[in-house]
DNA sequence: TAAGTATGTTAGGCAAGTCTAATAAATACT
DNA sequence: AGTATTTATTAGACTTGCCTAACATACTTA
């Protein structure tokens, strides 16, 4: 009767890393498993027998490790914590990749929900606002001790005056580019900025779920050889769309980091 | 023949423990540990006894605890990343405190030096360039909505001009208190930026060993009764300076948050 | 100063999570 | 098809970190 309801450290990660290679290579091998979280085999087996206790994961001895529903949306959460944190570390603190991978590892069992969702709002709010975008922040190691260093802080007034021209260039270019691109017309890469989600059929509802509201930023990030489904990441989570459908949501294409 | 080099989560946070009840009360006792931490006595005793064993803490049974200097060293750099982090979330996240402090608490094990080091300077930044500073960070959740809204960006170019006649009232208003400050004269919970570090005693040498270079933010944390010692916050690290020291130390003032 | 109470320690047990060594099942290769 | 090899599992041990119950020491105060 070992009924626990919350997840350990450890069982996050074997349930995180059980989703990512299925997405990856379609199945979860128990070998595979130990390779990436560098433990011995039977550990995995152990967890999996803890996992499968939880309803978490179908399994049986020697047979294939799939993910049951409740499974799966667990392991999303866990993945989306890695991906905000990781996210955040390299595009706005500027951190190398391999690092901030290892550090979201560690991190992503500590932050709640709220704490995520703050810091992606926080992420896009710097990415997205004219007064900082990604120039400034990546910049900001070097700019702004440039204005400590000058009590007139001058460079501060040409800095700020430059992105008030910016602004002005965006507004102007802004109001021809709007309203002809949609989802479904954005590269691999490119992120944009939603405008409207135009037919409120149930992807309205399923993104509108997720807090997303007109100003979101939205990445995509792959579309399969047909351009069906398309990939894309919203608020650090991510979704798959039809063709269709992603030609009903109206964004403004935001230019590249 | 336990020789772990590496402190594990519990006993960093058995030693934080150890290290704040000190400052507070003068003296950490078993049962005030144990209340904090929410474990039972015997935890602590057990928790204490590797603690010897790693030479952090002088302990013998029934004796007072105190921490060796390796143990300080370790204590202060877990506080300091605790405190770090919480800071983050609070000024710059917009996080309760109480939330704060508890994932904080969960995520202080799980980051790096470099990490926290990029975090306080991305909290600087953002707290000191004009054209962002506090006021900036706190709407984060509001101005900007308000922007992708309005297609036009009207209120953004509105707010980027805002942001231009601060920085030109602040520089007329500026060179004239700059020279006058120094961090002596700073009340408890009043941030400066430092300007210049006179006389290069063994100060300049503790704090220019934390990374401060000019333009470093610094928080006057407490005062002591006759104005000396006077414990300041540089950086994340936390510093006691003589009254002496803190007028060698010339800093401008910087807004209330 | 001699109970009586608060505080700290030892002993022993339990759960989680890991390991190695040995065994069983599945797959691959003549 | 039958052996070889790879892959997965069981068994058993160890560590960490926690607990409760019982015992030991230190402090308090009548």
């Amino acid at each position: 009767m070992t009924r626990t309801e919350t997840l350990s450290e450890s069982l996050e990660d074997y349930l995180e890393t059980i989703f990512l290679l299925i997405r990856e290579k379609a199945v979860a091998r128990s070998r595979d498993i130990a390779e990436r979280l560098k433990v011995s085999r039977p550990s995995v087996t152990g967890a999996l027998q803890a996992l499968a206790e939880r309803a978490l994961v179908n399994y049986e001895p020697y047979g294939h490790v799939t993910l049951t529903p409740a499974g799966e949306v667990e392991a999303k959460r866990v993945v989306r914590r890695h991906g905000v944190l990781k996210d955040f570390m390299v595009k706005v603190l500027s951190i190398g990749e391999a690092e901030a991978d290892a550090t979201a590892c560690r991190m992503e069992h500590a932050v709640s929900k709220n704490v995520v969702d703050r810091l992606v709002e926080f992420a896009e709010f710097v990415e997205t606002c004219p007064r900082a975008g990604a120039k400034w922040v990546h910049g900001f190691g070097y700019r702004c001790q440039e204005a400590a260093a000058d009590p007139s802080q001058q460079s501060c007034e040409r800095c700020i005056e430059q992105c008030l021209t910016d602004v002005k260039k965006r507004k102007q270019k802004g109001n021809k580019t709007i309203a002809s691109a949609t989802l479904k017309d954005l590269k691999p890469g490119e992120r944009g900025q939603i405008e409207r989600l135009l037919g409120g059929g149930p992807v309205k509802r399923r993104i509108a779920d997720m807090g997303v509201i007109k100003g979101s930023l939205v990445e995509v990030v792959r579309v399969a050889p047909l351009g069906d489904p398309i990939d894309i990441k919203i608020k650090g989570y991510h979704l798959s769309l039809r063709k269709e459908e992603a030609a009903g949501i109206a964004v403004s294409r935001l230019p590249e980091k």
